[in-house]
DNA sequence: CTGGGGAAGGGGCCC
DNA sequence: CGGGCCCCTTCCCCA
């Protein structure tokens, strides 16, 4: 319940219920059909999302300072799997908030490793609402490990431990109990952008189901050919065979491209990840080859071949072919060290060099040998950004050593538009500019627990209650004080509305 | 948080 | 067609 309300409902307005065979129960209410297996009434924690949509299904449940939601599906008993009908068989006429001991040992089914005792000593912290129930495999005594076990919790998508909370190192299935609900995958919910985190999920495909991915067998022809690409050596052969859908491509032993096509690197298919991205435009198995017809244009007397996809235009047909790889996904040159692939052959060298720690651009009148791969030479900082004599980098771009080039000549072509500052890479400005970017709400980021999120719909109800009246004036102000900041450690300061004179600490940081 | 530097990949143009 | 080069972008890391 959400600290000051004095109804079942946190709003009226909202319609969430549970459905359960037929029947339908409010949220709030404790269903007296439940099973109280975590030491006190699941429903008792069960409440609707503040902020979801009326007639929503959502259900919120707090757990430290995360917020799960699950949505819920009402099934009935005959079409659910068999595992979960006979747990919630089991499950589904236990009373709740019955005393402890009351139940024999035998009826509680052994779903929830913690004991009643420990399950009922987690205290409701102040503030954060009711706590969940969480469960602790590594923690439990018991022998019968609920993630062995043929259980409804084999069907619930449990959030992952999200690693930043210390507090939430168990899983999280409140629904445990009261089947026949099934979930859907839950999020946790990090407040105003929902859902940040998916679910992780719980079940893999069989392996033989057509949406398994299948790994695709490398045309990559390497010489020595051992189980660890990297050891092979460096020497890679060309496959001027390749084809773009390496997900039908099957390779072959004559095309093996022979002798003469040795060189340094390879060209093979895409891996099967690519080939995936290859397919999510296909077009054609012979796309971006030849076989694709190329609507001619002309300007100024010369041809322009217009790509049929996006209709950019190239005065070069190799240049329009090379072109289409990007919307056929075809990656023909692949490492042989690491087995990536690209879309040029440049690009591949350019790669390789990494794996050489060949540096070839240099600054002008450097006479530093090749093998030279220093680190941050310039301490992060270049004094007087004019010491080209003291700066030995080497680049394996020339782009970035361009890049570098500019801390020489002091160059900063990017300049913010509104304040004087200026930048020697773009990337810098655009991060620049979102300092004068406004920001609409800073609660975007702020991980709140439930209980600031009920005030914050209060507050949310409360603000369209002025627009309603605006002649309570002393409200509005009130409103203008609303100070949200995620930088305050967390804090979420809001009105009181009942004083009009005081502020509430409502959220905390999750270092608190 | 912000600014800054670098690594690396990708698309395109030109020779 | 291959190769080189350019520009741009994203990402990472550091101060």
């Amino acid at each position: 319940k959400p600290p000051g309300s004095t109804g079942d409902s946190l709003s009226p307005n909202l319609d969430s219920q549970l459905c359960q065979d037929g029947q339908v129960f409010p949220a709030f209410k404790p269903h007296p059909d439940t099973l109280d297996s975590h030491g006190q009434s699941w429903a008792s924690w069960l409440c609707p999302w503040p902020l979801a949509p009326a007639k929503s299904a959502l259900l919120a449940c707090p757990q430290g300072l995360d917020l799960y939601l699950c949505a819920l599906q009402s099934a009935t008993l005959a079409t659910a799997p068999r595992g979960l009908r006979e747990d919630a068989l089991s499950a589904r006429h236990l009373p709740p908030r019955l005393p402890a001991g009351f139940f024999s040992d035998e009826k509680l089914p052994a779903k929830c490793p913690l004991s009643r005792d420990k399950m009922g000593s987690q205290t409701e912290r102040a503030g954060e609402g009711a706590p969940c129930p969480s469960f602790s495999p590594s923690n439990s005594s018991s022998p019968n490990s609920w993630q062995n076990k043929k259980s409804p919790l084999a069907f619930c998508s449990c959030p992952p431990t999200p690693p930043n909370s210390k507090e939430l190192s168990s899983h999280f299935c409140p629904f445990y109990p009261a089947y026949p609900f099934f979930l859907p995958a839950p999020y946790l919910v990090t407040y105003g952008s929902l859902p940040s985190v998916p679910c992780a999920p719980r079940f893999k495909l069989p392996q033989d189901t057509p949406y398994a991915t299948k790994a695709v067998p490398s045309l990559l022809i390497n010489v020595n050919e051992s189980e660890h690409p990297s050891t092979s050596g460096e020497t890679l052969h060309s496959y001027p065979g390749a084809c773009q859908d390496s997900g039908q491509t099957q390779p072959s032993q004559s095309q093996n491209p022979g002798p003469s096509a040795a060189r340094t690197y390879s060209m093979g298919p895409e891996r099967a990840g690519r080939a995936a991205a290859g397919k999510r435009a296909p077009l054609g198995s012979q796309a971006g080859s030849a076989a694709l017809p190329y609507p001619l244009k002309k300007e100024n007397g010369k041809i322009l071949y217009e790509c049929n996809v996006c209709s950019k235009s190239f005065r070069q047909l190799s240049n329009l072919k090379v072109h289409l790889r990007v919307h056929s996904g075809e990656r023909p040159f692949q490492c042989a060290l690491c087995q990536k692939s690209f879309t040029q052959l440049a690009h591949l060298q350019k790669h390789h060099l990494v794996h050489t720690g060949e540096r070839p651009h240099d600054l002008p009148g450097s006479n530093v040998p090749d093998t030279v791969v220093p680190g941050r030479n310039h301490g992060g900082k270049l004094p007087g950004l004019h010491h080209r004599e003291m700066c030995h980098k080497r680049f394996s771009s020339s782009s970035n050593l361009k890049t570098h080039l500019r801390l020489h000549s002091g160059a900063r072509p990017f300049q913010c538009s509104v304040c004087p500052s200026r930048f020697t890479q773009l990337v810098h400005l655009k991060l620049h500019l979102r300092l004068h970017a406004p920001r609409p709400c800073g609660l975007a980021h702020t991980h709140l627990p439930l209980a600031s999120l009920t005030y914050l719909a209060r507050w949310h109800q409360g603000a369209l209650d002025i627009l309603a009246a605006p002649s309570e004036r002393q409200m509005d102000r009130d409103m203008d004080k609303v100070k949200v900041s995620s930088a305050s450690q967390g804090k979420v300061y809001l009105p009181d509305f009942t004083s009009h004179s005081t502020w509430q600490v409502m959220g905390h940081s999750q270092e608190e």
